[in-house]
RNA sequence: GCGGGAAUGGUGAAAUCGGCAGACACGCCGGAUUUAGGAUCCGGUACCGCGAGGUGUAAGGGUUCAAGUCCCUUUUCCCGCACCA
């Protein structure tokens, strides 16, 4: 009897696949498009500590949907790559003097050596990587179609500037006022930016979502993040004369209450609203407001802080004059920089107002104005005209009332921010501009694409704000494609966003040097049908790459308005760690567990309590693929990953839960050891292999491999104490095995005498002459408590089903002098029997 | 504060429509086999109770013949956003 060797098992069959190209994928005409999917993982981040157990859980879970459609007959897309650019490979550039494509590419041999260890299905003759210049010159062929559409622009502005990777970040890459990816607190700088124009896609960016299979958290986070509002603008004459200040308001209905305004301190009026007394208070307000980093500036906790300006503006419905003042706490990015304050029914208006001591006007009725805002819908008072009206209508109103007097009107808004898009770093996308004295900022002609990353001799940033490439005069130095002068090329690069915006694209045609994708390629694969990954991209690459998407479609480059059809987020592995009482974590090394479930910390002795926590590093309890692999084979890895509950869950990884899926392989293994037989199986066989077969299918189908695998467990253990096997089940079963653990099944399908390779086999049925018992169980419930359960035939009658009753002394004795006022029968379920 | 999701044994979890709560595993207990077991096979394992039986899906209430599942209230946890006018 010979042992369950996965690791020989495991190599003999990658090399199998690898050599016979087994999973290459055509354009193939013959399959309708009904046939055709495209599945899509999100390709990873090629990072020095190689693959974590994060990885193959999506992959798994795409791979085994894929090797089941493959078997159902449809044509199957499904690729992978690498998102190669990136700041870790340029910070051990700087630390070493590596050069990061050195890096980078050493670490994408290791992590595709890693992934094929897995066994997946994926087609690698189109892989790609986006740091490669076949690659990236079609990055900046795109971003040049957005340049061209006027979507790219230059800007001078205040931006998101982490100190520690010295660069530039977009809003989607600050996370609570720290750098999303280094954790340094973000500051504001001035500086010249490359800068997208998504807010021009905002409203297709929502409406879009509408129609997708996505998860409703990712729908609303984007839905939030673009932050769609509705409202007007108003604009109130300048009590100095010379002009307006506009605001923008949700609730224009209150305009009656508005007692003061507030601009931005980088408003562009604020001079000009300054008057002499108050220019030294105004000047130093603004200097500490731009000291602050944004942190302190959006902390909710802190007072209210501000300056009068010494202006003032007329209310345009009642000629009143009112103060303007100054305060941070107005945002110059959204809106107009400037508000109407409405100290009665706006909280945070409400507590400037309580500060300063500025005057309150209630114009809505309800609430006590005394302790709080009033910001609920109600009948509005003091305001003329509004009078008597609620929110609703009083709004309609009010916008009639501003827009025929032309100083106001209906206005949507966003809060959703330009995309901006360079950074100040070297191992990133050049983007092809040249900047020429005469014609402006140009574009480098397409032939001249790829505009390769110059060699450089400091990785370093330069902190200035400008990037490495900078640095290089030979390189900065070009002429003009328009007229010749001398020019220079822009010296930003693109942010690492920029080369998964489109790669699904280019999986479709990875090859094509004449095109970015041949359109007749993108009509048969596009769009992807199930795209999984991690949800922390939500309204990164996941909004981005719908952007671009948009443009492209605008464009008509591409067929689609929407790129991801379905998508599943892949819950997150955790794993445990052990808490102190104060809350904080032990590392699993400073653990020691003295009874069962009972853990202490070593040298202090204090207990501990275990806690689900994520993987880290300086809690040693990261899990390494490989580790696993060679200790119990990819099969195995594969297996638990998907057994250990629901996809979408976060899960913690245990394994000794491992160790169970591995024994049922094994036991797998010792079953193929016995004679399989050409024996009629018998009936009982039959009823449990079609019965899995069934759920298998079913299970498979709807991503629900954790219910699926248990099934197949099911069938095992129902077939293990057996002296022979009979082919005619075991054939079925190693078929419906064979996207889940697909090399102990290439194994078992060549010992049955089958050519190679199983994944080429149809996709078993099964009968349902089988998965229909016969006989059933009918629970009898008396008042709605069990109190007998009966084995009856199948789709028994009510009549028959009361005389099964009859004869049953059980029930007989418990309803017994009783009346039985109600009967429920639900056939082959349940009878409720209500008795008095 | 706003938005999204979740809460089921010692653990991971399962449960089309409202119809036997805890499938399948892990762990634990017992048995068989074995020189041995961290191997294999068989059995047991929600809780209370010797038992009949009772209780039980975060807490409380409701609808129903029947609720983990539907409705209301509350609590806790995770995730996202957050002075967005």
């Amino acid at each position: 009897m010979s042992k369950y060797d996965f690791s020989s098992i495991e190599k003999k069959w990658q090399k199998f696949w690898d050599e016979n190209q087994t999973f290459r994928v055509t354009e193939d005409e013959s399959f309708p498009k009904e046939k055709r999917r495209y599945v899509l993982d999100m390709f990873p981040y090629p990072s020095g500590a190689g693959l974590h157990v994060g990885h193959p859980e999506g992959y798994t879970a795409t791979d085994i949907y894929c090797r089941y459609l493959r078997m159902n007959g449809f044509n199957v897309l499904h690729p992978m790559g690498f998102d190669s650019f990136g700041l870790p490979a340029e910070n051990y550039a700087i630390k070493t003097g590596t050069h990061p494509k050195v890096t980078t590419e050493a670490n994408i041999e290791r992590f595709r050596t890693q992934i094929k260890r897995l066994g997946f299905c994926y087609d690698w003759s189109r892989e790609i990587s986006t740091h490669e210049e076949e690659y990236y010159r079609w990055t900046q062929w795109l971003f040049l179609k957005l340049f061209e559409k006027g979507l790219a622009y230059e800007s001078d502005m205040p931006i998101n500037w982490c100190p520690d990777c010295k660069t530039g970040l977009a809003n989607e890459e600050v996370k609570d006022g720290f750098c999303e990816r280094c954790g340094a607190q973000v500051t504001r700088k001035n500086l010249r930016q490359w800068v997208l124009k998504i807010t021009a896609y905002a409203e297709q960016l929502l409406s879009g979502l509408e129609n997708l299979d996505w998860p409703e958290s990712v729908k609303t986070m984007q839905r939030n993040w673009i932050g769609r509002s509705q409202g007007a603008n108003v604009r109130f004459e300048l009590a100095q004369g010379g002009g307006f200040l506009e605001v923008y308001t949700t609730r224009p209905d209150t305009l009656f209450g508005a007692t003061y305004m507030v601009i931005a301190p980088e408003h562009p009026l604020t001079d000009a609203l300054t008057t002499a007394p108050q220019k030294t208070a105004v000047d130093d307000y603004r200097k500490k407001a731009a000291l602050k980093s944004d942190l302190e500036r959006t902390d909710l906790a802190k007072d209210k802080t501000g300056v009068f300006t010494g202006s003032y503006a007329v209310n345009p419905v009642n000629g009143k004059e009112i103060p303007i003042w100054i305060s941070d706490y107005i945002l110059i990015s959204y809106g107009t920089g400037a508000i109407m304050a409405v100290p009665a029914h706006d909280q945070r208006d409400w507590e400037f107002a309580k500060k300063f001591d500025l005057p309150m006007i209630q114009v809505l009725e309800g609430g006590d104005i005394e302790k709080e805002a009033f910001t609920e819908d109600g009948i509005h008072i003091n305001s003329e005209f509004l009078n008597g009206l609620d929110k609703p209508t009083a709004i309609e109103k009010i916008i009639e009332f501003l827009e025929k007097k032309g100083v106001g009107e209906r206005t949507v808004n966003y809060k959703l921010r330009d995309w901006i898009f360079s950074r100040q770093r070297y191992w990133g996308e050049p983007i092809p501009l040249i900047h020429c004295p005469h014609c402006g900022t140009v574009a480098v002609p397409e032939n001249q694409l790829p505009l390769r990353l110059p060699q450089v001799q400091r990785y370093e940033p330069t902190g200035t704000g400008e990037s490495p490439l900078a640095a290089i005069d030979e390189w900065v130095n070009t002429v003009c494609p328009k007229c010749g002068s001398a020019a220079k090329r822009e010296t930003n690069t693109m942010p690492q966003w920029a080369g998964s915006c489109w790669y699904y694209l280019r999986y479709i045609d990875p090859h094509n040097s004449k095109a970015f994708v041949d359109p007749k390629k993108e009509a048969y694969w596009m769009p992807v049908d199930l795209y999984v990954g991690g949800a922390e991209h939500a309204v990164l690459h996941l909004l981005y790459s719908r952007f671009w998407h948009k443009v492209f479609y605008d464009l008509g480059l591409v067929k689609d308005s929407e790129p991801f059809k379905r998508l599943i987020n892949q819950g997150m592995i955790t794993s445990f760690a052990y808490q102190r009482k104060n809350k904080t974590l032990v590392a699993a090394d400073c653990v020691e567990e003295i009874a069962p479930d009972t853990y202490i910390e070593k040298g202090t002795g204090e207990k501990l309590e275990k806690v689900i926590a994520k993987m880290s590093k300086s809690l040693k309890n990261v899990i390494n693929p490989d580790d696993i692999i060679r200790d119990y084979g990819a099969d195995s890895m594969r297996l638990y990953e998907m057994f250990m509950g629901p996809l979408s869950v976060s899960k913690p990884w245990q394994t000794e839960g491992l160790a169970g899926v591995h024994r049922f392989l094994e036991r797998i293994w010792r079953i193929a050891e016995k004679p399989i037989t050409d024996a009629v199986p018998t009936d009982e066989q039959l009823k449990i292999l079609n019965k899995t077969v069934k759920k298998v299918k079913t299970d498979t189908e709807n991503l629900d491999f954790n219910t699926a695998i248990a099934q197949m467990m099911i069938f095992v253990n129902a077939v293990t104490g057996e002296e022979t096997v009979p082919r005619a089940i075991w054939e079925p079963f190693v078929l419906i095995l064979a996207p889940y653990a697909p090399h102990l099944a290439e194994e078992l399908w060549e010992r049955l005498g089958g050519k190679p390779s199983v994944a080429n086999q149809p996709y078993p049925s099964f009968d349902d002459a089988y998965t229909v018992d016969s006989e059933v169980t009918l629970v009898v419930q008396i008042n709605g408590k069990v109190r007998s359960k009966l084995t009856v035939p199948r789709d028994l009658t009510e009549e028959e089903m009361k005389k099964t009753l009859a004869a049953d002394s059980k029930i007989n004795s418990l309803t017994e002098g009783k009346t039985v006022v109600k009967t429920v029968y639900v056939p082959n379920r349940i009878v409720n029997l209500i008795i008095k």
